[in-house]
DNA sequence: CCATTGATCGTCT
DNA sequence: GACGATCAATGGT
C-alpha cells in the first residue's frame, strides 16, 4: 500500500527539520486502562549514517531495523539494563534517522500516569526524561514498529499547534559518549517539564575488578 | 539546589 | 566482555 498521508508528511523530511516542529505536538497511548496524552517539550535528533551518536551509525542490526523503514513509525529500544525509550522515525524510507522523545507535559490521563510513575513526586516529573515519558505512557518493546500515523494505532501522534521558533532553544545532546556536541537537542524555553541536563559519565569499574592489558 | 553512586541486562564486538 | 540516547535514592550545601 502507498504509505502516504498528510500526517506522515510531517515526518518525511530531514530529521533536523522535523525535530523542532514536534515540540508542542502530542503523543498518546490508548490501553485498556485508559488514555495518556503528552505534549512534547524536549526532543533530540539522530541522523543515521552520519551521526556517531545514532544507533544506526554502524549500519542495520536487529535492534535498529525500524529506523531503516518508512517515517512515522515508532522505534523503541532498551537501555541501561532497565529502561525503555521511544523515537519517531524521520526522513525518507531507507534513511535511518529518528527523533528521541525526551520529555513532555501530561495533558490527559494524569491520574493513570501517576499510577504508572509512583516515584514521581511532582506533576512536572511525570514525563520529565525519556524513560519516564515512556513509563507514563506504558510503552515497551511491544510498541516497537507501531505506526504512529495510523489513527487506529494504540500509540499515535496527534497533531497540535507547534511551538513558535522564538520559544525553542537548542543545545548539545544528553548522555552520549560520541557526538554529544552536535546541538541537536531541542526544547521549549523555560518549560518546567524539560529534563535536567546530565553529561555522559563513563562507567566506573568497581574496585578489585581487573583492568584489561594497558 | 548539587554531586555521587548502584541497579541491571540486551546488544554488539 | 564492555557498555550504554537513564533513573532514583542518598547525603551535603
Amino acid at each position: 500500500m502507498a504509505m502516504t498521508s498528510a500526517l506522515r508528511d510531517v515526518f518525511d523530511r530531514p530529521v533536523l527539520q522535523v525535530a523542532p516542529t514536534l515540540l508542542g505536538q502530542i503523543i498518546e497511548h490508548e490501553t485498556p486502562e485508559g488514555l495518556v496524552a503528552i505534549r512534547l517539550t524536549e526532543v533530540e535528533a539522530y541522523d543515521g549514517p552520519n551521526d556517531p551518536g545514532s544507533h544506526a551509525y554502524r549500519g542495520r542490526t536487529n535492534r535498529n531495523a525500524v529506523m531503516f523503514g518508512p517515517p512515522g513509525f515508532v522505534y523503541v529500544y532498551f537501555t541501561y539494563g532497565m529502561h525503555w525509550c521511544m523515537n519517531l522515525v524521520c526522513g525518507p524510507d531507507g534513511h535511518p534517522s529518528a527523533v528521541l522523545l525526551r520529555a513532555g507535559e501530561v495533558i490527559e490521563g494524569v491520574e493513570l500516569a501517576r499510577s504508572r510513575r509512583p516515584a514521581a513526586r511532582t506533576f512536572r516529573d511525570l514525563a520529565r526524561g525519556p524513560a519516564r515519558l515512556v513509563q507514563a505512557l506504558d510503552v515497551g518493546k511491544e510498541c516497537n514498529g507501531l505506526d504512529a500515523c495510523d489513527p487506529a494505532s494504540p500509540l499515535r501522534f496527534r497533531p497540535a499547534r507547534p511551538v513558535p521558533r522564538s520559544r525553542i532553544r537548542r543545545g548539545p545532546r544528553v548522555g552520549l559518549a560520541n557526538g554529544a556536541e552536535r546541538p541537536w537537542r531541542f526544547w521549549v524555553d523555560g518549560d518546567p517539564t524539560v529534563s535536567i541536563y546530565r553529561p555522559h559519565t563513563p562507567k566506573r569499574r568497581r574496585s578489585g575488578e581487573s583492568v584489561s592489558h594497558e
